[in-house]
Order: C-alpha cells, then sequence, then structure tokens
DNA sequence: CTGAAAGCGCTTACAG
DNA sequence: CTGAAAGCGCTTACAG
C-alpha cells in the first residue's frame, strides 16, 4: 500500500492519456486494442484499482443502494459481553431458557440477503446500516450522502428526515404503513395472508373457537394481520369479538408469558392464532410444558415462516413472507425510479403463502 | 430531488464562504455559535446532505469499510423462482422435507451484524459483497475502491485478486487459513473446540465409541475440526484411526444422507460427532425416524451454534462460535491496521464455548 | 474566527 | 481512435 496508484501513473505508465486509461476501463470497445492491452497491462502491473469517489464524482452517481433498518433485537446488550478474553474454550450447560444463543433477527437478514442479490445484479454496491439508538438521522443522513437511492424498512426513520433526505435521493418505504403518497413503498399481504390461514382452520379443521395472540400496539404489520383474522371470522359469519384478543410484543418470551397466563385460566381455546412466530413458539414452549396436545388440544400458528418455525416440534404451521424478494423488490423499485423519477408512486403488494405443518395438521399422513 | 444542493448553494444561502460550510459539518467548534447557527438553518432549509464522493476524494479517507464473502449457500437457485405474481395467498401443506423454507446461512449472517455493529461505532459505513458466480474478482475490485478497507471472508477470493487489491487498501482475512503472513487474520478456536466437546464426552460421559460426520475435504475450518477431535482422543490414549469417518459436506441433507448409511450398516456408535449443526440436524432427522433415541442409544454433537439446533428436539450439544465477534474483531483489526500501517500483522484466535444440551445430556435435571 | 485557492482522481463532451 | 481541458463537490493548509 505504498501509496495507491491513479489514472496518472497508469497512463504514465503505458504511454497513453488519462481519458484512455478512463475508456479502457469503461467502454474498452471504444479503444484500439493494442492500446487497451497496453493500458490493461499497466493496470494490473501498477495495482491500480479506480476511485470509486473520483468516479462517483465526475460521474455524478455512486452506483451505491443503501438499505436502513431499525434495530428491533436488543443487539445493544451483547456490547462487549462475548468479548472474554479467558482461554480458547469455555464448557457450559446451555439450559433452555439460558439465552446464550441470541435469536437472529431473520426477518431482516432475509431482507438484506434479497437486497444484497438485486443490487450487485443490477450492477449496484449495497451499503447497509442498522439503526442503533443514539442519532439515527445521522446515520440516514450519512447513508444518504454516499448513494444513489435508499430503501427504509418500516417507520425505522423520522419523516422529518425522511423528506430531508429524499430531496437529495429517491426512497423507497419496506414494509409498514404507507406514510405519504410520495415515496414508493413494498409491502406484504399481511391481512390477506392471516385470512386465509383463519379460513383454513374454519372451514377444513371446523375451528370455531379461537384466541388471538396480538403483536404490539404499535406495530402496523401487527394490525394488519389481526384486521386479516376478524375479517376472516366475518365472511363465516362469526362474531370476530368473541375470540379473546391476547396482547404479545414480538418475542418468543412474551408468547411464553401470555401463553401462561391462557393456561392458568384454563380456557384454552381450540386454536390459538399467534401474530408472528416467534411468540407462536414461545406458546409452544408452554404448551409442551404443560402436557397440553399440539395439535389434538390445541392448534397453533405463527406469522413470518422463520427457519425455528420449520425446526420446531410440532413443526409450525405459519405464513410465511416472501422476505428476500421484498429486499429484491425494492431495490427494483428505486432502480425504477432512478431511470425515471417522473413515473408516479410505486406501491407493491407481495404475495405470502400460507404453510400447513404438523401444528395444525397433526403427523403427515 | 430537483437538483441536490451543494456547499455553494448553502454558502451563498447563509452568506459564507464555502469553507466556513465545510467546517460547520466537520468541526463545529471551530466556529462562531452565531455563523453555524445561520448555516445550519440553510443546511436544512435546502435538504442539503453532503457529497460523500466529494468528501472522501478531497479527504483521502471514503468512510467506509468492506465486507465480502462468498456465497455458500446456493443462493442462485432462488432466482425469479419466488417472483410468482398469481394472487395474494396461497395454501400449502408443507411437508418435512419440503424445502419450502430455504435454510439462512446463519454463520455469515452474524458476521455481517458484528461487523456492521462496530464499523459504525467507529464511525465508519459498512458495505457488503456477497460474491455470485460471475466475476468475483470484479466485485472484489469494486468494493476495494470504495472503502478505506476491506475484510474478507475465508478463502472467498482468489490470492491473485488479494494481492492486488492489497496495494490499495489493506485487507483482513477471516477464518479460514492464514493465507501468506502479509494479511491481518481472524480466526476462532476450531481445533480446541473440538478437542474440549470430545474430551467431555471421554470423561464425564465416559464414551470411548465414536464415528465422526467430517465437512467437506477443501474446508480448513473442517480440517481444524477434525484434527481437535484426534487429538482428544490421542491425549487419553484411544487410537484416532480406530473411529470410521464419513465424508459429509456441511449441509443438512448430506448429513441425512450419510446418517442413513450408517444406520444401515447397524453398526451405530455411541457418539456421532458431526463437524457442523447442520449435518448433526439432519443425523437427528434420520435417527428420529429409524427410532433411535437421542441421546439414550446415541449421542449426537454438531459445531457453529446455529439458532435452529437451539430448538430442535433433543436440542443440540454443539460448540459455539462467536461469530458476532468475528466480524466485530476483523472490523477493529482493520481500524487498527489504518491507525497504525507499520504495526506487524494481526492474528487473532476468538474462544469458543461448548454448549452441553440434550442432545448428549439427556434431559436437564 | 473566516476566506481564497489549490487539489483530490476521475469522466466526458469537444476537437481533431 | 485519442488527447486537452473543464468540472464534479468537497477539504484543508495558508493567510489574515
Amino acid at each position: 500500500m505504498a501509496k495507491a496508484s491513479t489514472v496518472y501513473d497508469v497512463a504514465a505508465h503505458a504511454g497513453v492519456s488519462i481519458a484512455t486509461v478512463s475508456r479502457v476501463l469503461r467502454r474498452p470497445a471504444d479503444v484500439r486494442a493494442s492500446t487497451r492491452e497496453k493500458v490493461l497491462a499497466s493496470v494490473w502491473e501498477l495495482g491500480y484499482v479506480p476511485s470509486a469517489n473520483a468516479r462517483g464524482l465526475a460521474a455524478r452517481r455512486t452506483g451505491v443502494l443503501g438499505l436502513y433498518f431499525p434495530n428491533l433485537d436488543a443487539m445493544e446488550e451483547l456490547d462487549d459481553a462475548e468479548f472474554h478474553g479467558s482461554g480458547l474454550v469455555e464448557v457450559v450447560r446451555d439450559m433452555p431458557d439460558s439465552g446464550l444463543v441470541r435469536p437472529p433477527n431473520l426477518y431482516f437478514d432475509e431482507v438484506l440477503r434479497g437486497s444484497e442479490l438485486e443490487a450487485w445484479r443490477q450492477g449496484f454496491a449495497l451499503m447497509v446500516g442498522v439503526g442503533r439508538g443514539a442519532f439515527p438521522a445521522d446515520m440516514v443522513n450519512d447513508i444518504a450522502g454516499r448513494v444513489d437511492g435508499m430503501a427504509v424498512l418500516a417507520q425505522s426513520v423520522p419523516d422529518a428526515v425522511l423528506e430531508h433526505v429524499s430531496r437529495r435521493i429517491p426512497i423507497v418505504l419496506i414494509a409498514g404503513p404507507r406514510r405519504g403518497d410520495d415515496y414508493d413503498h413494498v409491502s406484504v399481504s399481511n391481512a390477506a395472508g392471516m385470512d386465509a390461514l383463519t379460513t383454513h382452520l374454519l372451514d377444513v379443521k371446523g375451528v370455531t373457537n379461537f384466541a388471538y395472540l396480538a403483536g404490539p400496539e404499535d406495530s402496523p404489520d401487527g394490525a394488519e394481520r389481526f384486521d386479516g383474522f376478524r375479517r376472516a371470522l366475518e365472511n363465516r359469519g362469526l362474531d370476530p369479538d368473541a375470540s379473546p384478543v391476547l396482547r404479545g410484543g414480538f418475542s418468543r418470551q412474551r408468547g411464553r408469558e401470555v401463553t401462561t397466563e391462557l393456561v392458568n385460566t384454563g380456557m384454552l381455546p381450540r386454536a390459538l392464532i399467534c401474530a408472528n412466530d416467534q411468540m407462536a413458539l414461545g406458546a409452544l414452549d408452554v404448551l409442551r410444558a404443560h402436557g397440553v396436545g399440539v395439535p389434538s388440544d390445541v392448534i397453533v400458528t405463527g406469522f413470518d415462516g422463520i427457519e425455528a418455525g420449520s425446526t420446531a416440534s410440532p413443526r409450525l404451521t405459519t405464513v410465511r413472507q416472501p422476505m428476500v424478494d421484498l429486499g429484491r423488490a425494492a431495490m427494483r423499485a428505486m432502480l425504477s425510479r432512478l431511470e425515471d423519477p417522473k413515473q408516479p408512486p410505486i406501491s407493491l403488494r407481495l404475495p405470502v403463502k400460507v404453510l400447513l405443518r404438523e401444528s395444525s395438521e397433526g403427523p403427515p399422513s
């Protein structure tokens, strides 16, 4: 790393102008083959790597797409806790509730993958930022200065910041509610998914006695799912208000707590519909501990389609969100916006898939 | 997005020079309070977001750290397969082996988190790239031009490319073997972890009859783990060559196949040591299907500490790698290198943790 | 505490 | 097909 070489170095070494060096790298066809080879040889020999900053500045685009999301799981906690320098190995008995393995937030991971995949495919790099307490606005701003467009998950950014930043680059909102009419927006069919799942239970499994384990008050996704649940009941002429609604918090732990309360009342429903998989997994934990059969005594369902649900026993019936696609769709929307800034706002709803598994169906036949 | 405003716009609007605008943003203390406020007001009013390109070019640093890793799971397959525009919902019976839920590659996800966390903490943005068949070299090069330093996972990049790129920016190698002596390197204690786990089985559980489910031939991590296994046996005076070694491939499916062969021989060992969790999970699938008790008949162990292992039943005994820390350590090493380019190469081994769970210990007492 | 000016390393019309 | 030159939007000594 003696001092990175520049176009000037390469040009001098190859005996051409810097314009020619630039052309060889960007539009090779415009340069005579012999010249091109000379230049390429110099590039390699000098270990030349073009500066994306200079390139971006001159070309007026960065070639980078941004993805920003809030930090839902308490990543802060992990701090330096695990940085224990004591020896190379430690042997511990890991009890079921010891929480030694932090539940990764699979939702975001998959959105990230999809975004990354699509961005690179389209010839863009991807820059990611996860909101962390301190100064989300600064972070958003920082990313905004580095990219050609930015996707933002749910309600991770205050409106004012979004508006400020959107004066420089296009913004795509992922999931959550549609905010304003100005931003492009991609999301999934929360209500339709929960509706379909509930209807299956109603029509195929003959369930009439439900309890609903809801998400946090302020979750728009949670609200949409709940609407889907109610809609299904109404469509079959049932009173949605007849089903008890328990307020959860999207965490496994909350799922456990709420289910414990439910068990203690002694009034178990035929089916326990959970607003997400984590809570459903928590419910499964508690029901198992109390010797309640799933699905023989109580049917349990989730929402999201995280991997842990497919490894649980019984495996969890759920509604799978196309999270990878969500990321991809966001990037596509952004690129389409970049190409044609005047097109009307994009609003996409991606389809979901109800996955029937043993927690509602019993063992495979 | 009428046309992003620049320092010049802000300077004109606030009635100061561009130098002052720059100072307000970078070293606010150097500017008189009243001036500062005037400028800040203009910044906000004009929706000014500084161009990171111009900034990076002028300041000779990008403020971005890079992370590149290979694409181990077949992400390609997912292609546009899931982009089905048919309706909003689909209901399907998801059989245990239908593979509808792609196993996320948790290893990378956690490294990514750790990197992201540490990078932002230190005031850097993070750019990620996942190698995808086509032109990994181009991608690495592309990232290299955009960042101040780059971390590269395992052997995802050919030596020649690494060398080329390292003439411009510092490179940190994550996991895998230490390549050359020039690069900084962070990894985990594979051998010590497997050694400790095996020793526990030997000394505490009194196991003497093992089978080893190995990783792919070309995996350095796999090789180190296997060494640890052999070392433990040797230390207790046992012949490591007495244990059958089955060649796997780190996938759950391979774990199933190999375990099926093992079951068919009728020669089940007392303990089946797997080189990673995915294979161990596959082994669990097959043993369960054949009515073999775990751990009563056969003890099964994994390596990695992925979440699915802690949700499986029985929960999987494993060696947990500090994957988040791996990412963080890589970023730290990079920053330390950036600060002091002449310091000797960094080589870090992070400690691991043996998690004893029901697949080796039986139900919690 | 503030400004004028050079320079960061490219791309891109414009000529030729 | 190739070169000279302007310009992208900042930062940073250097003066004052």
